[in-house]
DNA sequence: TATAATTTTTAGCTTTGTCTAAATTTAATT
DNA sequence: AATTAAATTTAGACAAAGCTAAAAATTATA
């Protein structure tokens, strides 16, 4: 499989897990950056190899065969984020780059002896779940900050948004996985909130509360 | 710069290691499985890059450029097996594909993070030196096994061929980097050695003695 | 339900890196 | 020195993956 097919499954497979319907070619193009004939002319070829379920102008889903293969590239992008953030000591905003060239080595004896070099993890420095190698992953049940209410309180289990912006604005904040947050106050008017973090009160926006997710 | 182009000025460089006149365009194609007239095109590209002194015909050599450019790629790869043997248990036969693939990760902070995490090693698995950030390598003076004479002794520091079957030979004859070896005699008829390997005495064939370094 | 707007596909072109076959240059040999 | 042999380059073609512009299908709207 080429570094291209790949990057279209991946991609078709975080689609899917937002929307469920099938995907559109658009969709596709926007998230990739490319344009909608040239998703079209990979499509074809996909489906050629039993990838993708592919009905011209019906948009795509992914075959069993070709979730299993996103899944396992999934699998090690997150793993290869851990090593970066947990042995080279990277921050968590800059590991994505680095990650999406690591992902398409092939070697499977390399990736699940990297697996348990790392321990085994279950999610990565983002807080996602980590596909085993026979693509199995384990849920964790979690919600969006900007779902709580006045009073409640949680532990940070991820975020929805991984852009190096927002996670250097966590940072900023002294918002991590494993920070404990209390909702002080639901400002109803624009649905900021004021929240306390560790020992500091701070106000977030709805669109910050609305990426990061809780437990 | 692509994969390609990183695999071209690998090849030139290691075959500069060797000969040290001019490097030719069979040589090049010979050692890369792949035909002159491919090579050619190539290094037509990697003129106009300043990567190497092109003249028709004549062969070719590297620019300063380009061998500080092919020096960084071999730094990668052999930190890679590195890391491959020490971390992830890999044995010293396993690596090099894997690495093959490893070395064209871009990424000037990870490779020097990596080196970091390592402690800086020297020398990679086969005992092949590994240039520093500024691409300068420490020579060690080595001799090869056939060079030695009866009762000399010394250390394994390396190995001249890498492949993974003489490699498993190696191991089956318990002979590793580090390993004691005295010459025991030396048979004029067929150049083949008998010699002492910790408390084992065997025989080599001057190919096999001809592919073994000893400090 | 026609027509307009949007989405998707097709057709044809470009680049990168490869190849084969033919032409050219250099080296070797008589 | 002439001719043959070997090495190298050129010319032209191909596959992968992308693009633009035009055509076709679908969806939305009046």
């Amino acid at each position: 499989m080429t570094f291209s097919e790949e990057n279209y499954l991946k991609t078709i497979y975080h689609l899917t897990a937002v929307s469920d319907a099938d995907i559109s070619t658009n969709a596709i193009a926007e998230k990739m950056e490319t344009k909608a004939s040239s998703v079209t002319d990979m499509l074809k070829k996909l489906s050629e190899k039993d990838l993708v379920n592919y009905v011209k102008y019906q948009g795509v889903s992914l075959t069993e065969k070709g979730k299993l293969a996103a899944k396992m590239i999934v699998r090690k992008h997150r793993l290869w984020e851990c090593f970066l953030v947990e042995k080279l000591d990277f921050s968590w905003d800059e590991v994505h780059e680095i990650a999406e060239q690591l992902e398409h080595i092939k070697s499977e004896k390399l990736i699940n002896k990297l697996d348990d070099f790392l321990g085994n993890p279950t999610e990565d420095p983002h807080g996602d779940p980590i596909p085993d190698a026979n693509g199995r992953i384990i849920k964790v049940e979690k919600q969006l900050l900007s779902e709580f209410e006045k009073n409640q309180m949680g532990i940070c289990v991820g975020v929805k948004d991984t852009s190096s912006d927002f996670l250097k604005y966590l940072d900023k904040q002294e918002i991590a996985l494993g920070s404990q947050i209390e909702i002080i106050e639901k400002e109803s008017f624009d649905s900021s909130f004021r929240i306390r973090v560790g020992n500091k009160e701070i106000t977030v926006s709805n669109k910050i509360a609305s990426n990061i997710y809780i437990k």
